[in-house]
Parts: structure tokens; sequence; C-alpha cells
DNA sequence: TATTTACGTAACCATACGGTTACATATATG
DNA sequence: CATATATGTAACCGTATGGTTACGTAAATA
């Protein structure tokens, strides 16, 4: 269907898609119960669906006939990574304290 | 030519328009100097800068017959607060310090 | 003044995007 | 088994995107 380029930054760059992260950050949903939310028909639903799948931001697990998709927040953090490079330009007192965390342990390392 | 959404977000989707903002990040520059980076059209290159102008990434200021580009680092910040909704999913103990940094007076006020 | 330089702009092109409707398929449920 | 439900997929459509070439124009320079 649709192919090509398809990353994190593409991903957000609609505001659809914008509002189904944020929707999908509440709580994990199947595809109807996203649907439901938005003024335009499932399919279309589905194809933004697909393209957040596709670029890693959802995970999907097949429940019976429902796709439970959940939001893979981690991925967001390829946008946050890139951000770092200019963010000491707005936030120079932010940028100090994240050079010190960095030489900090990390209090919630994931396995 | 062309129109319409206009965004920070729409504007960072196109890896292009990334590298030219990493690229006016190190110093301000005109348009063929830019243009001479990128294996592009000097034409193609003037369409990005547009956009990127358009959303507020870059300003332009009238040196003679050049137009010398440079980085609007505030802009980005939309997206670093958008971000902020999803940031604590990642970095617990960022998000911890970010509301204490809250609290604090801005050591680098600007004028 | 003539010419080079640094751009903008218009027209065009192939393809991607975001949406639709219509239909197919797999799983629950009566 | 028949049917309703949850979803995928295909075909289509108008417009946006990202690029090109060709040409126009204002400012610097010879």
């Amino acid at each position: 269907m649709q192919a090509i380029r398809r990353d994190v930054f593409q991903a957000i760059a609609d505001p659809s898609r914008r509002d189904m992260i944020r929707l999908l950050s509440r709580k994990p949903m199947h595809l109807n119960e996203i649907a439901a939310h938005f003024d335009m028909s499932r399919p279309a639903v589905s194809k933004h669906v697909r393209i957040l799948t596709e670029c890693g931001l959802l995970q999907i697990s097949n429940q019976g006939r429902e796709r439970h998709c959940s939001l893979n927040t981690a991925k967001l953090r390829e946008v946050d990574r890139w951000l770092n490079q200019y963010r000491h330009f707005w936030n120079r007192k932010l940028d100090a304290l994240e050079k010190h965390l960095d030489n900090m342990p990390d209090p919630f390392p994931e396995p």
C-alpha cells in the first residue's frame, strides 16, 4: 500500500497520528476503540496504525479477532535524542543538568 | 507553490531539512552556501528553506543580493514541549529533575 | 554599461499521502 | 451452522511532496 521512508519523524508529522499516540499513551486499545475517537473511516485509522506500527511506535498483539495496540514510548526517544543536540540553545540550565545526569547510574534500569 | 499544513513537525519530517537544521545550527549561511552541502538543485534547496521559514524555524535577512538564513532554535521547543508529555515514560529520573528545575530561577535569562 | 552572481519563480513530473468505498477473511456468538 | 463482529485489503481519488529544468530579476563587479 504505502511504503518507503517510514521513520518516527515522518510518523509524528501527521496531527491525527499524534492524537493517536496521545490516546494510546493513556491506555492500550484495539483498533475499533481507536477509530471511535476519530472522525474518519476505520480503514483510514487502520492505515495510520499501520504506519505507527511500521516505524515501531506501536506494538500489536492479536487477541482473538481483536488487534490490541499499545504504544512503544521508547521509540519517541529517537526524537528526543535528535532534540538533544539543540536543547542547549534554549535551555542551558537543563543541558548542564543532563550532563550531570549522564554520569549518574540509572535508578530505573531496564532488563 | 506549496501550502497548507506548515508546522514544525511536518518541517522536521524530511531528512534533508533535518540536515539543513543541523548545518545552520553551526553557523548562519546564505542560500548558495547551504546548497553546496546538498546533492540537489539550488531551487530544491530554496523550497526547503522556504518551508523551514514558513514554519518559523528559519529567519532570513536580506544582505544585498544574499539571503542570510539563521536558525530559530526556539521553534524546536514546540517539539520538545510535545515530547514532555511522554518523556516520563522513559526517563523518570530526568522527569523528576525537570520538576525540580521548574521551581528554580533561570540562570540565563533572556532579555 | 555589460556581465556575473545570487537568488526567486513557474511549469512540469513521478510518487507519496490521506482519505474514501467495496469487499474479503477470521473469529465470536446465536 | 448462520450470523454478527473486528479487522485487513484493494482500488480509486484529489492533493501534497520533492525533485527537476528553464527563465526572470536585483545587486555586485569588471
